[in-house]
RNA sequence: GGCCCGGUAGUCUAGUUGGCCGAGGACGCCGCCCUCUCAAGGCGGAGAUCACGGGUUCGAAUCCCGUCCGGGCUACCA
């Protein structure tokens, strides 16, 4: 790796469809990394084995791909610092923490689970911070036997060091110093002698070689933590920081399932579009400048830069992802769009996957660019291609007393010399201007007789894909 | 409680070395045009006491102080 190679990770847990803001997050790293040719590393904090499953993870992978945000190294893929997986790689955990033990960095402690509550609620009580008390950090040789001899297990916790202050320039807010009579002695190794999540990433973070850590806000309060970490490690330069502005619903505050949808997964099944979510997202906290809101990935790749990102929390705005979701559908092609709604279709329950199935929709796709906002509003638009729809109840009620008119548009359109789009717009014309109506007069109704509705893609061009036959058929029929 | 961060229209934001800002763009909203419906597109409009109150200055969204509001952290969660 030549030096001054850019490496960012995500760290995502595998537990299901990722949240939108670490989809963000993965986002940004991933552009750092692809702006400055660099390298994305996907590590999966996976330490919580309780919450791990195989579809929890599978999930999680999927989500990247689809948005297309691929990893150089990774689950997968492999590279030179694995494993990736924390549950695999304990035993450097387990050396870490053995070496800054004999350092006396860490010391162990013996208090249980209860007893920290239980201070804590007193501190609490007395309006005292309720951070650890430090109460095993000078115990005597003969004291930690006393507990051991008690049967009692122990935590590793960091030795603090005291009257210091730890800063650290966070490239998105500024400088940022923290006193270490801030820090409390924290737990960096379970009793069961696994790794929290403030040594882990440390390690991993010096392991890999990370140069650019960007993350949640939520993590600002964790770096004095993990700088004491890597200093105690012996590695002095720190790496650059980045910590993003929350994401939060439209309420303002954090984002939910209470609220909607947060999961990925979830808009990928409502007709969202890969480049319209990443597009939106990377507009959630960042700008390029006071103009510009639609950028490819390519653009994204080459505009991105952490100095540009914003202050402040975001609002999840689905009307806006919605607008953007309009502009790249209107970008695909008919074909490429085709081939986007056959399952949307399927699911429906249209059988659009045979192959006259796709014959229609590719059909329909040029009429259907400019009409969709999410690919999921597709199948009410084209269903009438499939079979007769019942006309619904404003249908209905315009197609009253219209059967002689349709007759004689059956009857128009039966000599029409050929059927295209043009000739049917052409007899119909002809028609409605023998009966002296008004275009819309004329056309609705059998908009309505030959859809079941009164809104649907351009009445000539439908009539066409629907063929001639068919068409006269459901005109005659009222 | 303590430490830290944020506060420009309903939303995302531009602006932060003070004057080009009597605040720009986009989404959404309203209207008009186009038009076979719906969209798309074009044009136009409403919408911001730049959280609030004091200062500094010829001049402040931009600098200083205070207040309020919102959020994060304060775990053997991550």
């Amino acid at each position: 790796m030549p030096p001054g190679t850019v490496r960012t990770r995500i760290a995502p847990a595998p537990s299901g469809s990722i949240h939108v803001g670490n989809a963000r997050t993965a986002l940004y790293n991933w552009l750092l990394a692809r702006r400055h040719g660099g390298v994305f590393v996907l590590r999966v904090e996976d330490t919580d084995q309780s919450r791990v499953t195989q579809d929890a993870f599978d999930a999680v992978i999927e989500d990247l791909r689809w948005l297309g945000l691929s990893w150089d190294e990774g689950p997968g893929v492999g590279g030179d610092y694995g494993p990736y997986r924390q549950s695999e790689r304990s035993d450097r955990y387990r050396a870490v923490t053995a070496a800054l033990e004999d350092a006396n960095h860490l010391y162990r402690c013996y208090c249980t689970a209860g007893e920290l509550a239980q201070r804590r609620a007193s501190a609490h009580a007395a309006r005292r911070t309720p951070g650890y008390d430090g109460r095993c950090r000078n115990l005597t040789d003969s004291e930690r036997a006393a507990f051991e001899s008690e049967g009692r297990s122990h935590a590793l916790r960091f030795r603090t060091p005291e009257g210091r202050t730890i800063a650290f320039d966070d490239v998105v807010r500024g400088p940022i110093a923290t006193r270490t009579d801030q820090i409390p002695d924290f737990v960096v190794q379970r009793s069961d002698g696994s790794p929290t999540y403030m040594l882990a990433a440390a390690v991993d973070d010096v392991a890999m070689e990370i140069t650019h850590i960007v993350r949640g806000e939520d993590l600002v309060a964790a770096t004095p933590r993990q700088l004491l970490i890597r200093e105690a490690m012996g590695v002095t330069d720190p790496p650059v920081f980045a910590h993003l502005p929350l994401l939060v619903a439209p309420d303002g505050k954090p984002l939910s399932k209470r609220w909607g949808d947060v999961a990925v997964s979830a808009y990928r099944r409502m007709g969202f579009l890969p480049e319209a979510v990443v597009n939106y997202l990377a507009l959630l906290g960042w700008s390029f400048d006071e103009k510009t809101n639609i950028f490819s990935v390519d653009e994204l790749v080459a505009k991105f830069t952490l100095e540009r990102v914003t202050r402040n929390p975001a609002i999840f705005d689905v009307p806006k992802l919605e607008w953007l979701n309009g502009h790249y559908i209107r970008l695909l092609s008919p074909q490429a769009l085709a081939e986007r709604l056959v399952p949307v279709c399927v699911d429906a329950g249209l059988p659009a996957d045979s192959d006259e199935g796709r014959r229609l929709l590719a059909a329909v796709a040029p009429l259907l660019n400019e009409r969709l906002k999410r690919l999921e509003e597709a199948p009410p638009m084209v269903r009438f291609l499939f079979g007769r729809v019942p006309p619904d109840a404003k249908a209905a009620k315009l197609l009253e007393g219209q059967g002689a008119y349709l007759e004689e548009v059956a009857g128009a359109l039966g000599h029409a010399e050929e059927w295209t789009a043009g000739t049917i717009e052409e007899t119909l014309r002809r028609v409605a201007a023998e009966r002296d109506l008004k275009p819309k007069q004329a056309f609705q109704p059998i908009r309505a007789a030959v859809t079941g509705t009164l809104v649907s893609p351009p009445l000539f061009e439908s009539l066409e894909i629907l063929g001639r036959a068919e068409t006269l058929a459901r005109l005659s029929s009222l």
